[in-house]
DNA sequence: ACTTGATAGTTACATCTGCAACTGGATAAT
DNA sequence: ATTATCCAGTTGCAGATGTAACTATCAAGT
């Protein structure tokens, strides 16, 4: 902690939030990745916290039924790439689901080391039971911005997303 | 659900990414709490990796250090104050600094239960390496954003913190 | 046909994370 | 002073997640 006595002798920070990012000194409450953690952290978990108790659904799970609902019966391989999830994630959150009969499994001709999965009966019930949910709480989160800042935010992620990728690879 | 074959019959999705939030159908792509958990998880993965092999830093571990140069000796409890992390995290990483001397235990002589940590010599040597790399990452994150959208960016994600916040509570 | 290398999905293991119980010291009220 | 309650930090346990190894199948080249 600056003490009670350093705070004087301390040097003085000239920077502020517009500055340029270069030459800023480091400060976690501005640092980026420090702010976007927090804040998906913070989403992620009331949104967590909502899905397991209502429907017994963990997010990974709650992923692979709306991407079905959308799109249709998909091999878990397409699935992986549709929610940036590890294919283990998505084999764990297939087992989960198929254990509650919430899909059920398409042999693939095509392919004999894969299937498709598909949402049951009950797994376009529930959908149609959480979609909204969703929505209603997306909707609250962006309560405070107009529709054109909720556009520019997604467009912001989604190149952070790429830029962080570029990175990876560096 | 849509099958192979009703590819063609499905009903049009009218929508576009700039409508309004509410009426909006269900889309993993476009659905907020997705992509700000996709792009956080990219951007984390990246520094982790970072840290992890040049420094041997965990996240968490990090955010000690970031804070504690910026402010100085701070208890524990302090710290989960500053960094948004459960108290058993900041204990851990803590006690990784501690065993790595890296940061040092002031006992506290107000209150005997807590202590503050303080950077060592060593802990200041690694910030001094740490943090210039560590604003590197985002500007290069951040490179396609004006000065002017960053700021809105950051305004905007402590915006979704607060309403996360709030909608726990309910 | 057979070998080689790639790929879909699963399993095993090691790690991380969070909650909840616990310990020891602080604080307040009698 | 004594008791009760609260709080900082630690530890233990359970669930989630990622990497790597493994199995079964596919595809290509010989």
């Amino acid at each position: 902690m600056r003490t009670a006595d350093d705070r004087l002798t301390r040097t003085p920070r000239p920077e502020s939030e517009s500055m340029p990012t270069k030459a800023r000194t480091l400060r976690l409450q501005h640092y980026l990745p420090y702010r976007l953690s927090v804040a998906a952290n913070a989403v992620s978990r009331v949104i967590q916290l909502a899905y397991e108790e209502r429907f017994g659904l963990t997010i990974p799970q709650w992923r692979l039924v709306a991407v079905l609902a959308d799109e249709g019966p998909l091999t878990q391989q397409e699935l992986c790439g549709r929610t940036i999830m590890d294919k283990v994630t998505v084999t764990r959150a297939a087992q989960g689901l198929l254990r509650r009969r919430l899909v059920k499994r398409l042999p693939n001709s095509a392919d004999g080391r894969s299937h498709r999965l598909m949402l049951t009966k009950s797994g376009e019930a529930l959908h149609a039971e959480v979609a909204p949910l969703a929505l209603d709480y997306e909707s609250k989160l962006l309560a405070g911005l107009k529709p054109e800042e909720i556009a520019k935010l997604e467009q912001h992620l989604r190149l952070l997303e790429r830029a962080a990728a570029e990175l990876r690879k560096t």
